[in-house]
DNA sequence: TCTGGGGTCCTCCTTCCG
DNA sequence: TCTGCGGAAGGAGGACCC
């Protein structure tokens, strides 16, 4: 799946503008110029965060993770909408389409990104990617940005330096001028945690963190990940597009509206909750050998237990055994619990059945 | 006071076994 | 029989992504 030769790589990334409110605008115009805050149930008083807000709600400070009711705070006049998955799923179909067309060689990222290999294509990057946004705007009337880089890692960056409808080709020879003066952040697999530890250690662009040696970051961050940062932040980045995939784990979660006491109602969302997994297990076709837990309770602290058997189980009624038995394992006496999920694991492969695209 | 849901990957620790 | 060692496997938690 590699290329031959990684470093004369075109990698093109895609990623739709405000995707989720420009989906909601596109069938509801009067939206248009308004803002339009989407997450949860649409509702800023229950308990859910942001999934996209429109570049007129961002004005008003409001970003995707924010909880609903801060976001209320900053803008009451806002237009609130539940997440209607199905529709959003729908429309990425038809993007995923028209970027097939383009190459077969393509790396599904969630509902509104993807990744394209062009090495082989005959036309330039920027007729590439206008044939792309042409594509897209004639599918579906909506607006992507797009970064073409010689890797993923690049790509992905390029594409976010020019929002909205933007188009940027970022060549190796501007990482010192483009890549190393930008925010640690900016770097795919740097969050919160990380942002925090390099800055203490006066870290704070992707300059300083290409200043820094290869070993004293392996010794503050692990092999792993500190090859990861050194390699990262002077742009190399030789992972493959991953084309085929297959899933890890299912899961399902939900918090409460108020923090809940009562074992009997927890007990009763674990087996809503496994009700649900495990139709998502079965429709996929899949059986697991690892079922999993997870407690947060009212602090925010979050807990997990599992379990695991000799042999793959798909049976609801195991599985929920199987969870029940995690559920003992869980100190719940006199504690409020905010959220409960439910996940499988270890995952073989049952019978083959055919997708849909 | 507020912090969703569905995933993946990594690290650290414990347990088991030869 | 006891002890120590090292690897594999699984559990738990953390960080990150969209």
């Amino acid at each position: 799946m590699t290329s031959p030769n990684p470093s004369r790589r075109r990698i093109l990334h895609v990623d739709m503008d405000a995707f989720f409110a420009a989906v909601e605008e596109k069938r509801n115009p009067s939206l248009k110029g308004k803002p339009v805050v989407i997450g949860g149930s649409g509702d800023p008083s229950q308990r859910g965060v942001v999934s996209t807000a429109n570049y007129e709600a961002r004005k008003y400070g409001i970003y995707s993770s924010l909880p609903l009711r801060t976001a209320y705070k900053l803008c009451p006049r806002a237009i609130f909408l539940p997440v209607d998955y199905e529709a959003y799923a729908s429309v990425s179909r038809r993007i995923k389409a028209v970027l097939l067309n383009v190459t077969p060689v393509m790396e599904d990222v969630g509902i509104d990104e993807a990744y394209l290999d062009i090495t082989d294509q005959a036309d330039s990057d920027e007729e590439i990617a206008r044939k792309i946004k042409a594509g897209i705007f004639e599918q579906t009337g909506l607006t992507c940005s797009i970064g073409i880089a010689p890797n993923k890692l690049l790509a992905k960056i390029a594409s976010d330096m020019e929002k909205p409808d933007g188009l940027t080709i970022f060549r190796e020879e501007d990482i010192e001028r483009r890549l190393w003066p930008m925010a640690i952040r900016k770097l795919y697999g740097i969050g919160p945690k990380t942002e925090e530890h390099l800055k203490a250690m006066e870290v704070d662009t992707v300059g300083k963190l290409a200043a820094l040696p290869r070993e004293a970051l392996v010794q503050r961050f692990g092999s792993s990940y500190g090859n990861y940062l050194y390699e990262a932040a002077r742009g190399i980045d030789e992972s493959p597009l991953v084309t085929r995939w297959e899933p890890k784990s299912f899961s399902r979660e939900t918090t409460f509206q108020v923090d809940e006491k009562d074992w009997q109602s927890i007990a009763r969302t674990v087996a809503e909750l496994t009700r649900e997994v495990v139709s998502d297990l079965v429709g996929k076709g899949y059986a697991a050998r690892n079922v999993s837990l997870k407690i947060r309770y009212s602090d925010f602290r979050t807990i997990t237990r599992a379990c695991s058997t000799a042999t793959a189980v798909m049976e609801e009624e195991e599985i929920r055994r199987l969870a029940f038995s995690c559920l003992k394992r869980v100190d719940l006496k006199g504690r409020k619990i905010r959220l409960v999920g439910v996940r499988v694991g270890s995952l073989e492969k049952i019978a083959k059945i055919s997708s849909p695209v």
